[in-house]
DNA sequence: CTGAAAGCGCTTACAG
DNA sequence: CTGAAAGCGCTTACAG
């Protein structure tokens, strides 16, 4: 055997063609090594500040991007979540999945997106998650609010967050906004325009959000000494549909409504097509607010007055958490309740209460 | 030194708690090698079938999944696409993000999604692409009709696949409807069923597949001896609000049309409020159609005739084609033009023309 | 504050 | 048809 390691012995061809910088290369162009580099990409926390600055010169001289798969590997983890839905409003589904990957994205972790429809019995539903080896689920509604589902999920220890939920769960952390008190601040507001007789479309019951929205509706009301006419209660199901059938029977009334708050967006723009059809101006004749300021409030003309619940930021921070809960122990991971704030949103489809 | 291997020297502590099954668990449980697992668990070409019997025997036992970043590593790939998109209907982006992601799931790749403003300049994208380390790039309309953008994107040598362009690039690979053959298909149906006066609205300019369903239009009318009354033809944008005031306009004239053919499902949405704001009932008074079959089609009332497109089972060939993309050689992927049977949907809201 | 060594769980490139 | 060896690009657990 000579010296040059070269040409020594019958050499095998190299794994593959060297693409893209390596944390090596960087060590090398500073002269460091790549634990050091490592720090430094980590947060660097205990490096000297010059010796942060090398490294970082290199890094962008040579354009180095961590190979996520790599870090997964020697990091021992790589999260695995899924977001589980069923059949919720489009936009509103979109607006939680944008967000969710955003953050999925930023966390190098995996996002699985399932539809999960409400006949699936909640142990299938388990099964295929752990088929997948899936750390964390989000639930949206109704998912969230279906006990059954939730304490299969807690039976198979998966850290889960209810995103949107009325009713936080014990078994799981929840990002919401205080859906009573923004039906009870939207109430406020219709009153204060003059309206005595408003109507109310509610979501579906399956959904918690549903309740506490009637339930600040009614609220508002009592505190204004309006008695609260059962009749001028529909029941709807968060669907345009169900607003559009619920307004056509409240307007049809002698002494209807002169304001309508519907459950959600989709429901409002199905009061205000009922309304248009019944030869009804909006607002002139009748004041229609919705709840969430999805795409759709601001689709419709006149566009809607609603609650905006900021969304995008829930939807991120539920993936925050899910990737916390990994941190901790299994079995163990600290539930968090999380209320956001919501804004209400003033557009033309309210106005004051015309002379009647 | 003894022969016990357990106490040789000063030993370290073990990297982690062994978490999880892994191939070589498997392949003990067998009593084979990794290889030989890993051949079966990735497609088993060439294996014995009774190996592959004693493989999958362990692989259910022992409830084996494989480690993606493990395999990505090893494999020297690992995917990482980008879906942009700018303002699209809500509907119509949580279908095609949800099939996206859904193959991108399958193919262990990572899909990052990201809002493009047509403010923003086509080398800034580039540039952030490139920082994120994507190797592939999704675009819906009306990215991908942007010229400016897919030169961008090209002089990159970024793989790239249009999803429902109506003018596929000689620089990407597309997914895609006739949307010619369907407008004229649509039309015909309006014209079967007694109608002569039709309105369009047709869609944003930004998008190839406006003017193509425009011209699919005026060919069915052509083709049955209906003199083209441009009038009749209104400029839309794709959004519910232009599809509302293009028929206020529409339905105003004193010779109004009896059936509208909107450019998609948002303007048709738009255009039935309109009809039934100025008392018109649809069908019986106006017949309307759109064009996608999103989740607004069967929201309204009545529900919409259209035109529906694949839309998930193209979004999902269109992350299987990037993938393939980077199979080949960088610079030379292979560009394919695939185009999606489209089905005319009846529901509610066309009907015979009446007596007038 | 910095680094040499081991190892994460798989696949590729061989050899037999 | 099957397997031993090397290596993917990082991070952890140490040592200094």
């Amino acid at each position: 055997m000579g010296q040059s390691g070269d040409t020594e012995g019958k050499g095998r061809a190299p794994r593959r063609a060297h693409v893209g910088t390596t944390i090596a290369d960087v060590a090398q162009a500073a002269g460091l090594s790549p634990m050091t580099v490592s720090r430094v990409v980590n947060g660097g926390q205990g490096v000297a500040s010059d010796t942060r600055a090398r490294v970082m010169t290199a890094i962008d001289a040579l354009g180095y991007v961590p190979n996520l798969a790599a870090r997964s590997l020697a990091g021992g983890r790589q999260d695995r979540f899924a977001l589980l839905y069923d059949n919720p409003s489009a936009a509103w589904l979109s607006e939680l999945l944008v967000g969710c990957l955003a953050q999925a994205t930023d966390l190098n972790a995996l996002l699985m997106v399932e539809r999960c429809e409400a006949e699936i019995a909640p142990s299938d539903i388990v099964r295929r998650l752990t088929c997948h080896r899936i750390d964390g689920v989000i639930l949206p509604p109704p998912l969230c609010d279906d006990p059954a589902l939730l304490t299969a999920l807690n039976d198979a220890s998966m850290p889960m967050v209810q995103v949107a939920t009325g009713h936080p769960s014990a078994l799981a952390s929840s990002v919401a906004i205080d859906d009573e008190a923004a039906a009870y601040q939207l109430t406020g507001h219709l009153i204060a325009l003059g309206h005595r007789r408003i109507g109310h479309v509610s979501g579906n019951a399956n959904q918690t959000a549903s309740p506490l929205r009637r339930v600040g509706f009614e609220r508002a009301l009592a505190e204004a000494g309006i008695a609260l006419d059962p009749e001028l209660v529909v029941a709807g199901d968060f669907s345009w549909r169900s607003g559009f059938t619920a307004a056509e029977a409240l307007l049809s009334r002698t002494d209807a409504p002169t304001a309508i708050f519907a459950g959600n967006d989709d429901m409002a723009a199905g009061v205000i097509a009922a309304a248009h059809r019944l030869g009804r101006d909006v607002p002139r004749d009748l004041s229609v607010s919705g709840f969430d300021d999805s795409a759709i409030a601001t689709s419709v003309w006149p566009e809607l007055t609603t609650i905006r619940q900021p969304l995008g930021a829930m939807a991120r921070r539920a993936i925050a958490l899910l990737s916390q809960a990994r941190t901790g122990q299994a079995d163990t991971w600290k539930r968090r309740h999380e209320c956001y704030a919501f804004e209400l949103v003033e557009r033309g489809s309210v106005g004051p209460r015309g002379n009647a």
